[in-house]
Order: C-alpha cells, then structure tokens, then sequence
DNA sequence: ACAGCCATGTAACTTGTTACATGATTTT
DNA sequence: AAAATCATGTAACAAGTTACATGGCTGT
C-alpha cells in the first residue's frame, strides 16, 4: 500500500521509492530492496501496478511502474479503512502475562520496560521539536504511545501487588 | 516464546498448549494448529524443548514436549528484553503519512479512525470489570493504547490544519 | 449410528529477511 | 584509478496462513 501511495504521486522506478518510502517511514526501518521488487512484481501481476518500460538514468536502465485504476481503488479503501490495533504477540502485555503463567515474578518485566521506555522519552522530547512536520508526527505517536505503556505499567504493578495474582493453574496435561 | 513458557509449568502436548495459549492472549486472535506443530518442531530442532514420546489420552496419541535447560535459559533472556514497540506500518501513522504523500486528505483518516476507535473504547469499558485479572489487565492495556491514539488524533488534527501540510514534492524520479 | 471433540499432521501459498551478484555512472 | 552511488535482481531461508486429511474416543 506505501508503494501504491508513492506511485499515486507519478509513475516511479523501485530504486527511487524505496528512498521515498524511508525518509516518509523508514524511522529506524528501512524497506529492504528484495521487498521493494518483489512487492512491485507482485502489485503488476495482481494489476494494482503496471510497468511502462525502461528508462534511462543515473545508473542501470529504470524499469518504471505507475499505478493502475484498480490500484487506486485499493489505496482508497486501503486509507478509508481504520484498523484497530491488534493485539501484538511480541510486546510487554504479552511478556507480562507469560511471566505470570510461568510462575515468574511480572515485576522484573515491568522494571525492565519501565527503563527502557524512559530512557525513551527521553531521547524522543529533544527530537520532538524537529523542523519536519513528519518527524514530529511521528514523535508525537512515539510519545503518546510510550506514555500509554508506562501509565498501564503503574496500574499493572498496583493491580498485582493487591491481588495476590493466582493466575491459571500450572500445566494440566502434564504427565507425572 | 509463549509455547516455551507455558512448557515451563511442565511437559505437554500440541493441542493442549493451543487451548492454553488461547486462553490466555488469544484475544481475538488464536494460534492456529499449522503453527503450534510446526513451531514444536522447531523448538526441538533447536534444542529449547524436547519431545517426551507419545502418551494416551482422550483422542489420538500425544505427542508430550518438555523444555530443555537451553529453553529456560531463552525464555528468561526473552522476558528480560525491553522491546521497544517497532513502529507498525499498517496502524493510522502510517495512513496519515501516506494520505498526505498521495495529496489526500489526513482528515478523511483521522475521523474513521476516532470513530472506530471510539466505538472500541466504549466496548471495552464494559468489559473491563472482568473478573478475570488477565483480561481486566489486556482490556487496561487496550484502553491505554486507545487514548494514546485518540490523542494523538487530536493533536495531529490541530497541527495539520495550522501549518498547511506541506509535505514532501510528489514523485521525483518520474517521467513526462 | 452419528455428532462432536480430541489430537496430529501435511502441502501449498504468501510475505518478509538475508546475502549475494551484477554492472553502469558519478565523484573524489 | 578507486570509491561511492545508482539500479536491479535472484536464491535460500524463515514464519505464518489456509485448507485439507486422518483417525480415535465420548456422549446421545
């Protein structure tokens, strides 16, 4: 979808969008360029996307794409649609509980994360007054997110300090 | 990770870590038996669990995992890991930008995303007097993220429609 | 007898990552 | 002449999804 949106500017080459995609969004992530092709093969053979030849440039030839009706079409839906957030597998909530289930102490986690988020913020207030207005969206986002993490890590550890956490019993199809 | 963790409470088999799994984070999302079996393989590929043998039960045979010494060893190093939340590229951020890099409206974005979002925090309100201490603690996790949104919604609300959205020029590499 | 749950798997497919290969042009 | 940048790709791998296949046990 990044790519549609790029190539919704003009028709473009892949080398170029990747450079596009990561001053817009490459914050800390880069688009690797195995993606960047493969994405664009695959936005012609699903006809999102249709390659209009070679062009000459700087380097090697430009194999250059612009964006089909269809694709435009998906990009619209694609921005109409508000996506919650779904549940991430990989983050404090998820360490938390499984620290819990598996008979650990959820504090050390919670130290941990509280750490790290602080330092965090930290860095984040000096880069929030930033001349792009891209990067301080983004910032911002960080910053609000951050603080979400760090208001629920408070009220986590009150909750688990109160509560005794019982927690679901151990393994029950366990042998012996 | 989670299948390591929940192997620490003791040996078991595919079908009843799934159940456990779901259980516990499989808000809305739960593991599906393709990954759980191919994962265990996995894991006993690497040395972090091993298979037990086969024992009898309800249905067909089990096929029992335990963790192994190095397996423990991982899960811990895990649970000790601060993970800073990666930026996602599917979430509002990333809309908002491209909506703005494709010369469309951020407005159109930001209010199907309060709205969605509002009706999710309203849900969720209810739900959060669960009895059950995990799902009273993933439903504040929610609901701290949702603010953090729904404020952030406001924010760039205010600061896009101060400064004009320059925004960076449209396709640069382009032909005609 | 049949439905439904228990339990394990495989094959095909999609997406993303890593690492490498190639060669032209521009800059130092 | 060497180094950096422009530009495209492929092959191998890893992880996740989907859909299907198999068969035993339990309850009605």
């Amino acid at each position: 979808m990044a790519l549609l949106a790029l190539l919704d500017g003009g028709p473009s080459h892949g080398f170029d969008l990747k450079r596009r995609y990561d001053s817009l969004l490459g914050q800390e992530h880069e688009l690797k360029y195995g993606q960047v092709y493969s994405t664009l093969r695959r936005l012609e053979r699903d006809g999102l996307a249709a390659g209009l030849g070679l062009e000459a440039g700087a380097g090697a030839d430009r194999k250059v794409y612009a964006i089909t009706p269809a694709g435009v079409f998906e990009l619209d839906s694609w921005l109409d649609t508000a996506s919650l957030p779904s549940p991430r597998r990989d983050d404090i909530f998820a360490r938390v509980v499984l620290a819990l289930a598996s008979g650990r102490s959820a504090e050390r986690v919670l130290d941990a994360h509280q750490r790290v988020f602080l330092d965090r913020m930290r860095v984040l207030t000096a880069s929030r007054n930033s001349a792009d207005p891209i990067d301080r969206l983004a910032a911002d986002y960080e910053v609000a997110h951050l603080e979400a993490d760090l208001r629920w890590i408070e009220l986590a550890a009150v909750r688990l300090a109160s509560g005794q956490q019982p927690i679901k019993p151990a393994a029950e199809g366990a042998p012996q």
